[in-house]
DNA sequence: GTTTGTGCAAATATTTTGCACTTGA
DNA sequence: TCAAGTGCAAAATATTTGCACAAAC
């Protein structure tokens, strides 16, 4: 367990800790709220922010806009990552190695003289199955 | 793809556009519609929105999302899609030829049956100079 | 017992959209 | 002419905040 401050442990940041871990990916607030009802674990939506503010300024998550403006989270990890390639109708995630995509990174990052260099990787689509049924969420 | 064609010419989006090259940095559509308005150019927030969503799309402009959310646009240099890499201590940003990534998004896209794939692709680092000042934010 | 966190709802902020009215080709 | 564009305001989203109540230490 990560040393986190000042700060009080309560069952609802717990929880949203653990919905995180549990999630292993990038997650929106709205979608972590979600998970986490349907679990059981009531948490507010305003607290799962303001949670979720705390881990970003403690730098215990990272954190992302996707394209249309939703911020995501995603708890620290120590390792690799991989990434996923999402359906953008029912949420179906299939995970991608992507290890010519790391080095590319890498590699760019040390061309322009840039260290530390993370990256972010994300495929958005709509996967065959809701093309054809043509859902929509 | 790329329909310019059915696009029409109007006092507004030749505005919009003259605003963005005016300002030759990242703007957001507030920014954009207030320094119209400031030059007597009147251009509805709505319209501005409409063009910068349109220029996006034709690839005529560079989108990105400030940390709190916010789009912020600018006139591309090169005119074709690419990515950034991002200083996370002064903002500097590198635009990116990504031409490697973009296959690579299609075809893995392509082989688990998705359509319409799209990607988010960022990198974010340290550059020389602030890691030298030791600088942060 | 005091300090900090939580839930709810209302408030912000940004962006999108419906619709009647213009306008450019 | 007339499809396409525009402005306005209302709606949709995502996130923040004020405040009374509850819980952790």
């Amino acid at each position: 367990m990560t040393e986190r401050g000042g700060r009080i442990q309560t069952r609802q940041r717990s929880a949203v800790w653990a919905a995180l871990e549990a999630a292993g990916e990038f997650q929106s607030a709205q979608q972590l709220h979600a998970r986490l009802r349907a679990d059981g674990d009531g948490v507010g939506l305003a607290t799962v922010y303001r949670t979720l503010q705390q881990l970003a300024d403690d730098g215990d998550v990272d954190v992302l806009r996707t394209a249309d403006g939703e911020a995501v989270y995603r708890r620290c990890s120590t390792g690799r990552h991989h990434h996923h390639l999402v359906c953008r109708s029912c949420g179906r995630t299939v995970e991608l190695d992507a290890a010519a995509v790391e080095q590319w990174a890498r590699r760019i990052g040390e061309e322009q003289g840039f260290s530390d260099v993370d990256h972010v990787v994300e495929l958005f689509g709509t996967c065959r199955e809701c093309k054809e049924t043509d859902r929509h969420i």
